[in-house]
DNA sequence: TCAAATGTTCGATGGTTGTAAAACAATAAG
DNA sequence: CTTATTGTTTTACAACCATCGAACATTTGA
């Protein structure tokens, strides 16, 4: 991956709204099977382990539940984090399902060495 | 760490040419003894490996070197770095030494679990 | 059919950022 | 002593960004 990559990567997380909104995702996409999500990431009204393998549905929703921010600005947030290419998002009517790109994220710690 | 302390670092390293400069410091600091460091990131007139523990002396002058950018602009980049906290630089003198704070370092990597 | 909900797009706006030039202070070299 | 080198600070400016409200298209529910 190119360094301009890497720096667009950073961008998208460098805002600490969209930071948020991704860890939200992150967190309860990716952690181990059985992991605890973390007070702070959490969905509002869910479980403290609710990790979705393999799509978080409703993500815009639950994001919006959580967070003091107009539905725009997190849409734009959403495509941004895309963009980035950290998410990948799908639209099938109003079922609106959100996937982590784990490689990307693996990358970015390999760049850390 | 708090949320908003990553953001920050993300943000220190969102712009291309900054994370250049970091990269350039980290690699040639904190890669294993003996790592050959990429010619993406070496520094002009440099063997290839040249890995200093414990602080990269004329850290500044080198980077200058390497980079289209002005010193006024350089300077700005490394108050970036330090202020997010991911380098420690002291001048003594005409001596511009810089170290990479690799516990924040790991602390990203712990982050993206 | 009508109303509510979900997300997107557009336009505006105030704030932040990357960059350079110029003036500067401190040190080193001739 | 004078000149060159190093790095900082200040100022200015164009570009970019985060945010919102409004208008919108789609879909679901009553």
């Amino acid at each position: 991956m190119k360094l301009s990559n890497y720096s667009k990567i950073f961008k998208a997380l460098s805002n600490e709204q969209r930071l948020k909104i991704f860890m939200m995702i992150y967190k309860n996409c990716c952690a181990p099977e059985g992991t605890k999500v973390g007070a702070e990431f959490r969905f509002k009204d869910e479980s403290p382990s609710c990790c979705v393998k393999g799509g978080l549905a409703k993500a815009f929703t639950k994001i919006c539940d959580c967070m003091a921010l107009s539905r725009s600005t997190i849409s734009h947030h959403f495509k941004e984090l895309q963009n980035a290419g950290l998410i990948t998002c799908e639209r099938d009517g109003q079922t609106f399902t959100c996937t982590v790109n784990e490689d990307v994220v693996k990358e970015i710690k390999d760049f850390l060495k």
